[in-house]
DNA sequence: ATAAAAATTTAGGTAAGTCTAAATTTTTAG
DNA sequence: CTAAAAATTTAGACTTACCTAAATTTTTAT
């Protein structure tokens, strides 16, 4: 069996593999761990070992098949106990990340099956993040980034590339929901930002910093 | 904050005060925690210099205020998620205790609170054990082992005394359920085996084994 | 009452996961 | 191309929770 730590771990090398090429190195983990390059080095001997991963000395790791496949699952449990919050307990989607990384460790497939079904195998996250297959595979999305939609494009609000609480708050405050459908007005040359028109007619005053967060399809 | 094995030494020295007088002893401990004494020192006095426990040395432990408060607290979660686990996600009765073991270490008030409303604030567990309250109190119940009732006397199945998979699962098989009405027939004066009638008119043949680890009212 | 048995604690050690400081390797800039 | 900077690894140490073996205290039985 695999610790909690390691767990964590693979999960940490697949997200950051997700948002980079090629390999990921020991300084960006222990950033993102929150520990020191020497304990991030120990943990990669020790799944290099283990062959959850492809370790080669200052040259930065990659997943193993295997390796893959266990931070799927992990990803999997973390996505279904999210939807599990907010759509069941009734939670913010603000704040429901700690939770679900406690909970995403509960190790019974049985639990994860059942959850899955008690929820109505759902595709997607409180945030719009794809929930892996059983199967451990990721399901593509298309979508793109709210920062490159044209002036007067019409799109539909489905997901978050940050998931702080206070950027999740704000979008709240502004009446931005998963599943919305906006207009693009004009694009403010000088900064960027970007005003959008809800279903409703509202104008939201939209910066490039969150656009560029936002996925929209 | 308390660690897991902390709140497993507490949750644990609550459970064996109940089933007897007097302080708790460390060989008691050792053998529930499935640890050897040596290590159960250890831990008592870590908890005692926490203030959870009252403890002189060789004279075994007894919960302090805090440390009963804190035990109730993760025993209600434990209640609360095995209810969630049977009610919601369809598990056994017999299946839930590892998991429910998991998640009881989850550490979030809100989490206990919302799952609790969810749950509609159930009193009992699945296997009819009280639920503590959000006030840190253990319902009292009155129930009596059904070795002890009378001939002719008509009882319900209130709880179990014993948890294990192999009696669930044996109670399951004589359809023996929770809230069951039974009239006890003759008490078999060799073995104290006693045969007892359910509501249907069914006979059920219950040992003396059985019968004193079934809670009635 | 006291010696043997049982229970408990102390002493010293292990593994996991972390740390700091020092050594080493790789990358970068002139 | 090479020296300085940056990244990474190694060495040695700490904490938690556990262990075994030995010492100590309490209990039990004659």
């Amino acid at each position: 069996m695999h610790s909690f730590t390691e767990e964590n771990y693979l999960k940490t090398i697949y997200a950051i593999s997700l948002r980079q090429a090629g390999d990921v190195s020991t300084n960006a983990l222990a950033e993102v761990t929150a520990t020191k390059a020497a304990s991030v080095t120990d943990m990669l001997r020790k799944l290099a070992d283990k062959e959850l991963i492809h370790y080669k000395k200052y040259q930065g790791v990659r997943l193993t098949e295997e390796g893959e496949r266990l931070a799927l699952q992990i990803i999997r449990r973390h996505r279904l106990w999210e939807v599990f919050l907010v759509d069941k307990l009734g939670f913010g989607w603000d704040a429901v990340h700690d939770i679900a990384e406690e909970l995403e460790h509960i190790r019974s497939d049985e639990l994860t099956a059942r959850l899955d079904t008690f929820l109505g195998h759902p595709q997607f996250d409180p945030h719009g993040d794809p929930i892996p297959t059983q199967a451990g595979l990721m399901p593509e999305t298309e979508y793109r980034k709210l920062s490159e939609v044209n002036e007067g494009e019409a799109v539909r609000l489905m997901g978050v590339l940050e998931h702080s609480t206070a950027f999740l708050q704000h979008l709240d405050r502004c009446q931005l929901t998963l599943g919305c459908a906006v207009t693009l007005g004009e694009i403010n040359p000088f900064d960027r930002s970007v005003r959008v028109v809800s279903e409703a007619g509202l104008p939201i005053f939209v910066s490039h910093e969150v656009a560029r967060n936002l996925l929209v399809e």
